[in-house]
DNA sequence: CCCCATCATGCAATCGATTGCATTGGTGAT
DNA sequence: ATCACCAATGCAATCGATTGCATGATGGGG
């Protein structure tokens, strides 16, 4: 059914358009975006010729390139990288999300340090990072994320609950990446610390330092930090020191009831001479806490921390832990996601684990 | 990269595209994306209307817009964001930029919180956030966001040495804001803390608990800190102190060599009772300093920090600090660019100071 | 029973770039 | 002089949505 008439496709001859004179009432607010016509039409070429020479196509000599690039920036042009990405089909933009609602979860400097490892070399590579916090009962965000094309693809901080959610996802072939423990069943892509190590790590070194009675703190229903007990228990067992369940204490990273346990072994009378925590932060909280006690760290508790953040070698006594490679950790991140947008096969990264000794311990 | 055979330009014919059976050898990765008229035609209605269904247009009737919302949903459909943004000529995006090449500055948990709570503000109202750490050297990067249209605006979190040029950008109406000290002359929104009431209250409240030899350590030429020395000053003067200028330490946050000012002073036998720090992280250092060099906190000297880090309370002796409220803070610079995109004139947001007593001050 | 207002929907232009193919003009070989 | 060829550039389709305007269907009033 042919309709009547209506504008033709082709643009009518209508002559350029007025050009921008003085404009009424608001300053600059309605001032047009120069775009890509606008410079073709100034440099007397057309946009293809323009796009072609803002993106260094070798179709374009040298001479008209420099001309047109000048041009553009004389004019303080950028690309519509919108529109660019539409028409090319695809996105410079990565997702991270960083997973958990509770707010100490995201305080704790260590995050921030993968953070901006990974938007270090994210910027390196030409790439621009979309930041999400998701709280657990949202899980659609992530595919919904790249389905609507407004990232290639995402880096997962933190898997705590979600593990089963983020397999779901991976089997279709979803570009992800994920930063936490290497689980035995995992399908999707991980980077992580060798948490099994530096547990063992952590542990050996308080154990060779004559500890007998060392405790753990630290979320074991985390996966990284039940990886990082599964090392401390190794050490344990390889000096044939029988574990005393009492002394594991699961908390989450900073819990602010760590006092309260700490009181309570002193009240119960229950001996400890080591403490292994599963972060800085807990650590930093732990000697606050014995101080108050009045006990010693390190002379008759000794404690090592994980994760080694700025913070640790500037408190008193200076925190012997367990450091993670956050700059390794940003880059591995951002190799694998970009492995797993090119559709190669699944890779998992163990960053290794290595104890910074400081006075804690000492 | 070539891609795949032409299509005419007018759709042939061509009865529906083969139905998504048996793709060969990559399971899943080359199937194309659903598209808007991909659930049009499932559907049996034109793109106008799933269009307009989807985005809740008075014009559909609620039964047909059920069913489309229905299918799109079932079939995991979602609008390309891209796609959208370019015909709506709009972006619903806010690039967040960190200054500062230093790690230290990053790596405070401070300016976590706050990116956090814009994060959580900018996600309340549907708007997401591009993350971008900038080094001094690379300023044209603020504007290359907005003119390449990635983002509608920007929320800049510390002015540092950029003054000028912030507040060059901003005489186009260029659409920002930024965290940090609300300079006489900047012509930019901002929203920052009541730094000169901050460092006024640490320091009466030191001088009302009997210090007379007070030391300030933090980076005046930084512009806040620099506001929280007048409010340090104004206290002395009104208490009829005179100041020292051995006992002003001009630091950059977290500065490692705290600790060899620490033992300068002590070494020349320079007095000093308190301390007022511009950091917490600073303030945590130095007591960490102070300790090992057997003085007592706050026996001998009392310390008051700033921003009231999650950590603040954990560190032994718990640690005095002024409050900056980072929960209003993202708000706040929210709001501001919200209404600098709607063409509102400049405002500036001071956030109450509150001075938080705890131990090292006691 | 006709007319017109109203409702539901579709057509085709549009957003601002990229790119396959066509076209132009210039050069060297024959 | 002719022709093939290549370098330089332009035309117009395309990416996936949104939306102004037009059209067809429906129904109520006169």
């Amino acid at each position: 059914m042919p309709r009547s008439s209506r504008t033709p496709r082709t643009a009518p001859p209508a002559p350029s358009p007025a050009p921008p004179v003085a404009l009424p009432a608001v300053p600059d607010k309605g001032r047009r975006r120069m775009q890509m016509a606008d410079i073709a039409r100034l440099a007397g070429v057309s946009a293809s010729t323009v796009s072609r020479a803002l993106s260094g196509s070798p179709l374009i000599p040298e001479a008209t390139r420099k001309r047109i690039t000048e041009l553009a920036s004389s004019l303080n042009y950028r690309v519509n990288v919108g529109a660019a990405n539409l028409r090319k089909r695809d996105v410079q933009t990565v997702g991270v999300v960083i997973l958990g609602d509770s707010l100490q979860m995201i305080s704790d400097p260590f995050l921030l340090s993968i953070l901006g490892s990974v938007a270090d070399t994210l910027d390196e590579r030409g790439m621009s990072l979309l930041l999400t916090r998701l709280k657990d009962n949202r899980k659609h965000v992530l595919s919904d994320l790249v389905e609507s094309g407004q990232v290639a693809g995402l880096i997962v901080i933190g898997q705590l609950t979600m593990h089963d959610h983020l397999n779901a996802l991976t089997s279709n072939g979803f570009p992800m990446v994920v930063w936490g423990a290497n689980l035995p069943d995992a399908l999707y892509p991980v980077v992580g610390g060798d948490n099994a190590m530096g547990g063992y790590l952590a542990t050996r070194h308080l154990i060779e330092h004559g500890c007998r009675r060392i405790a753990f703190f630290g979320d074991i229903s985390h996966p990284e930090a039940g990886l990082r007990y599964q090392g401390y228990a190794r050490a344990l067992r390889e000096a044939g020191i029988e574990q005393d369940p009492r002394l594991l204490q699961s908390f989450l990273f900073g819990d602010s009831r760590i006092r309260q346990v700490i009181d309570g072994w002193l009240d119960q009378n229950l001996s400890f001479d080591a403490i292994v925590a599963s972060s800085d932060v807990t650590a930093i909280s732990l000697m606050g806490s014995l101080r108050e006690r009045g006990i010693a760290v390190p002379g008759q508790v000794r404690v090592v921390g994980y994760d080694d953040i700025a913070l640790a070698e500037h408190v008193h006594p200076t925190l012997t832990t367990v450091r993670q490679p956050t700059t390794e950790a940003g880059r591995a991140l951002v190799d694998l996601l970009f492995e797993a947008l090119a559709g190669q096969p699944r890779r998992a990264i163990v960053l290794p684990a290595e104890l910074i000794r400081r006075e804690s311990s000492a």
